[in-house]
DNA sequence: TACACTACAAGCAGTCTTGACTGTTTGTTT
DNA sequence: AAACAAACAGTCAAGACTGCTTGTAGTGTA
């Protein structure tokens, strides 16, 4: 039986490639993600053409579907990079926050944090683009399940670490938390004023502290 | 001086096209803005293309191109239907409330009722799909202003009503749950669980009236 | 060193999409 | 009713996008 791969690797840090190939594979997979999602955030899903995708990265058309033989393996690994990498950035940050209400509070600002960054812009494109494709629409949501349980875990169970051990509630919260900071993203792409969006990004995080008042019985 | 059709057009209900001529053309158009509708919150933004708008809207390619020469029109003039339609719809609904805290409250739930329809996904598709276009991302955002505008209007006048008269507050407070609508919207089109959006909307409600608690002093 | 294999380069074919063009039918006006 | 305008129908050409194919350089292993 073979190891399985993607199962064992969220939990660590991404191994080093060994050998020439294997790094120079590494390398120009590293450079077209790294472009696509440049692309994604700035132009768009229906912008993101594999063409645009190999120049921007400086990549010949070949290499490019030497490793992503379709344009769905692409968006696919690219996906799959951001969820992962952002779910290490996440714990990273967390690690410094003690135990217990600090860091349920914290919880949303690392989230918010990890939504500043172009991947979420680039993420977010291929939410709704993918609906257009029917191999990426089958591909797609499997990568989305495993967003949502790195997002769930965690607040879950910082809430019984302090006495919120309403699960579904918690659930709730996280979802509501999560769709409110992607809608501040799109919202942002239209208003372009980045005070107003912190605002209500702070509101936010007043809601929470009020529902955690409540729920603790202060 | 020319009437400004558009400044007016908002207020009231659309004024029926008198003369066979204009009746074919706003049959036509309206088919086609309908068909572009359905595709888009079916299959998304990149698979809305021309022709298959054409087709689903049983119109021929020439009809279509006569009354929409460019496919950006087509998205625009979708656009301006949307939001001049799902404003009628919050008005005609929230004229039965109350004025005073009733109808502040109802706000929200008048939103949520508009954002359950196709129309509001097409919207989100060509909010985000309308970066990968010049011309789109050129036109679109007065569109937007224009959608901005309309549902910042509400709260703040009901607010000032019931005594809450931070106007700053009362937007962010709008940008933030409208943000979070959105966001449950597409949360959804990856959890296919109606309960579960249900309830973090629920939750929202939930943290509006305990601001609204707070802000009244109560 | 010889050989197989991996990574890369570049051109090509088929398909799709958009917008333009020509001609026809229907409506409007005088 | 005659002349004009508007709406519609169907075809065409240019360009773009994806994926395939053939050829070359670099790498690993015996």
């Amino acid at each position: 039986m073979k190891t399985n791969k993607l199962a064992s690797v969220a939990e660590e840090a991404e191994a080093p490639p060994v050998g020439a190939n294997a790094r120079r594979s590494a390398a120009t997979r590293a450079r077209l993600v790294a472009a696509a999602i440049e692309i994604l955030q700035r132009d768009g899903y229906a912008a993101t053409t594999t063409v645009r995708v190999a120049q921007e990265a400086g990549v010949s058309r070949g290499a490019m579907l030497h490793q992503f033989p379709t344009r769905a393996d692409l968006i696919i690994a690219v996906a799959d990079h951001i969820v992962r990498t952002q779910d290490r950035a996440r714990r990273r940050e967390l690690r410094g926050v003690a135990r217990g209400e600090a860091r349920f509070t914290a919880i949303t600002g690392v989230v918010w944090n990890t939504m500043q960054q172009p991947e979420s812009m680039a993420l977010l494109e291929i939410m709704l683009g993918s609906r257009s494709d029917p191999e990426l629409s089958a591909r797609f949501p499997a990568v989305m399940r495993d967003l949502e349980r790195q997002l769930a875990a965690g607040p879950v169970e910082v809430g019984d670490d302090i006495g919120i051990g309403d699960h579904e509630l918690i659930e709730a919260m996280t979802r509501l938390h999560l769709a409110a900071m992607r809608g501040l993203m799109i919202d942002r792409l239209f208003t372009n004023d980045d005070a107003k969006t912190q605002k209500a990004f702070e509101l936010l995080v007043w809601y929470k502290s009020l529902i955690v008042d409540r729920m603790l019985g202060r």
